[in-house]
DNA sequence: AAAATTGTATTATACATTATCATACAGACC
DNA sequence: GGTCTGTATGATAATGTATAATACAATTTT
């Protein structure tokens, strides 16, 4: 699979992988109920330890990203994680934050943060067919 | 001072602490120039090691957000630090990834997204006089 | 039925990160 | 000189991250 890790990044690499896998889902690279590499298959190709990659299975299904099955295999959730909408609200507003935080403290208006969202947006939406 | 420490959070003390210095300086709480608590009066008040609150300076000085002057204090850098406007961006697109990828993934469309950007932009500023 | 493949679980090990604690040094100011 | 600053070091402990070796349980394949 389509993953990269970065040995020199401060973020572990379980979050790396988290990350991409969320992102790969959200663009479209992996479909609601696709089947997932398995944890020996993507610990393998990846290089990291099967311990690892469970470990990101696992937080990931906890997550409602994916759903596991014992003897069948790791799949990407059918349907959308539904939580209450203040909780969403809260996940994605301590983003918004720590993004605004850090456009703000470096002087970039309202305007030209909005500009560079966007082109992330893009983006991700690229990737999608 | 004004901060606050979760001890349950996933986030290291020094994280968290950081986060709140900026955000503090960005909507208008700390102003470029201002004197910052000296690093023992700051562990004193959090309840931290003087090391902890040491290394919070550090970083922040290392970022162009704190100048520190021994003998004299630490201080609110008096000018916004200045990077090649690609290297802001790249900071800024990262943490709106992150925010773009969460917020995609629970259903939420690009306006619901930007209301709650929205909604922490004035929360943000409403701190500022 | 047997073999192979899947997720699940445990234990041991090693290393890095985080945080505390004690102590000392060096610059600034009264 | 005394007291306030930041700076630096070394020791210690707890936690987080990652690897490694095994084994078990559920499912699919042969």
């Amino acid at each position: 699979m389509f993953f990269h890790i970065d040995y020199n990044s401060s973020q572990p690499i379980y979050q790396q992988v988290i990350e991409q896998i969320k992102l790969t889902i959200v663009n479209g690279g992996l479909k609601p109920g696709a089947r997932m590499p398995s944890i020996r298959e993507l610990a393998k190709t990846l290089k990291i330890n099967p311990t690892t990659v469970a470990k990101i299975y696992n937080e990931l299904a906890h997550q409602g990203v994916l759903v596991l099955r014992q003897g069948k295999g790791a799949f990407v959730a059918s349907k959308v994680v539904s939580l209450a909408s203040e909780e969403i609200q809260r996940i994605v507003s301590e983003y918004a934050k720590k993004m605004l935080v850090e456009g703000l403290r470096f002087g970039l208006t309202r305007e030209e943060i909005d500009l560079i969202i966007d082109a992330e947006y893009q983006s991700i939406r690229k990737g999608e067919q």
